[in-house]
DNA sequence: GCGACAG
DNA sequence: ATCTTGTCGC
């Protein structure tokens, strides 16, 4: 699957967009038959505060237990500016560094973003998923697009994120009386099991812990001398 | 033209 | 994302 995808990240944005919509046809709401989840990794890009360097990383936590057991950095440059609907070809380039040093592949992975709640249904976390083939999820703490009623004030609420005639992902509770979060499945992953994953993940914060680890692990790293 | 706009 | 203090509430 990597193979066919062209691996250029100097694009123009006409140019990005042509791809996005290219590969969105490639993306599967389906989740794996027998699909087990071991390790569940989190991913995160920080920047410094001038914005000449970010730091990327993976977190990967036992799924039962949610601890961690392997963690991954990647020190970069932006390669591309901030463009909503574009935020993948700003921050994979040094997340998938990042993943290229674990030692063991994850079973799902989160992104702090949307999966195909995007204007073109390829956000971060499709793109992620596509060029890893790994179940991935995207998990966002802002709307991108897409309309939604406000979910019940209990955790496991949720409302259709919906465009059109189409439901592109959650307004999900994760925490009651906290604000919801935005879920789509990003890649290999069926909305409901994203929605499910997403809460079995959030035990007692807003945001999951594989996206809380991963955020946490960036700022680490900011922090360290310059390599 | 105007407003919206993941991190 | 990042810049930033205190403050209201459980």
């Amino acid at each position: 699957m990597q193979s066919v995808m062209k691996h250029a990240w100097n694009l123009s944005e006409k140019e990005a967009i042509r791809l996005q919509e290219e590969w969105a046809g490639k993306v599967s709401l389906e989740t794996p038959q027998g699909w087990k989840v071991r390790r569940a990794a989190g991913a995160d890009v920080a920047y410094d505060k001038n914005e000449d360097r970010l730091i990327a990383a993976v977190v990967v936590l036992d799924a039962e237990t949610l601890e961690v057991v392997e963690t991954a950095a990647a020190e970069g440059k932006p390669s591309f500016p901030y463009i909503p609907g574009l935020f993948s070809f700003r921050e994979l380039p040094p997340l998938l560094e990042a993943f290229k040093c674990l030692k063991t592949p994850p079973d799902l992975i989160v992104c702090d973003g949307q999966g195909i709640a995007h204007p073109r249904r390829f956000g971060l976390a499709s793109h992620l998923g596509l060029l890893l083939d790994i179940p991935t999820i995207g998990c966002g703490k802002t709307r991108l697009i897409g309309e939604h009623e406000e979910p019940d004030g209990e955790r496991g609420s949720a409302s259709p994120l919906v465009d059109g005639d189409e439901t592109i992902g959650y307004c999900l509770r994760t925490q009651n009386g906290v604000k919801p979060v935005y879920v789509s499945a990003g890649h290999r992953l069926s909305q409901a099991d994203a929605c499910e994953w997403i809460l079995k993940l959030t035990q007692r914060y807003r945001l999951p812990e594989t996206t809380r680890q991963a955020d946490q692990c960036v700022k680490r790293e900011l922090g360290k001398p310059i390599s």
